[in-house]
DNA sequence: CGTTTGACTACGC
DNA sequence: CGCGTAGCCAAAC
């Protein structure tokens, strides 16, 4: 029940949650930022537009074989951010293609249509970033910090 | 070790 | 809609 307090940086975190986005479905950095902690001393403002950044940098150093779907994250605008023409930029769309994601004449996703919204409350639970009376109150679509 | 760079994003023009 | 800018984590120099 109880975790060891294993030391979880930024990164580890990061990866965890990108772990969880479902085939067929894509998150955006800012997106995923959103669901961790600011790190002390960052205002909250200040994080939303620095804590994507830093997401891109995880996912850059992110371990393969671990079945990490990286392929799944996207910037907000619901374009590919690697280098465009990029053997990587090119792999990343022919696997989202694979799994169902349509991308529109401006290399665009639609995000109403194939966004993910998130990891379950008890999810966030177990990774104790939500309390566990919050489980009570909702059984989906959370707002964090 | 300091410096620089980056798979980003919101905001102001 | 396009362009410039700030932000202060991690890795690579």
């Amino acid at each position: 029940m109880y975790h060891p307090p294993e030391p979880l940086n930024f990164n580890k975190l990061v990866w965890k949650i990108v772990q969880q986005i479902p085939e067929g479905r894509v998150s955006s950095y800012g997106q995923i930022a959103s669901m961790i902690p600011p790190p002390e001393g960052v205002a909250a403002d200040q994080y939303k537009r620095l804590g994507a950044r830093w997401v891109g940098s995880a996912m850059q150093v992110a371990p393969s074989g671990q079945g990490i779907p990286w392929q799944r994250v996207i910037n907000s605008q619901g374009k590919i951010s690697l280098p465009k023409g990029s053997a990587g930029a090119d792999e990343q769309r022919a696997i989202l293609e694979i799994e169902g994601i349509d991308f529109d004449a401006e290399g665009r996703v639609n995000f109403e249509q194939v966004g993910w919204e998130g990891p379950s409350a008890e999810w966030l639970c177990e990774q104790r970033l939500l309390p566990p009376a919050s489980l009570k109150k909702h059984t989906s679509q959370l707002t964090l910090f």
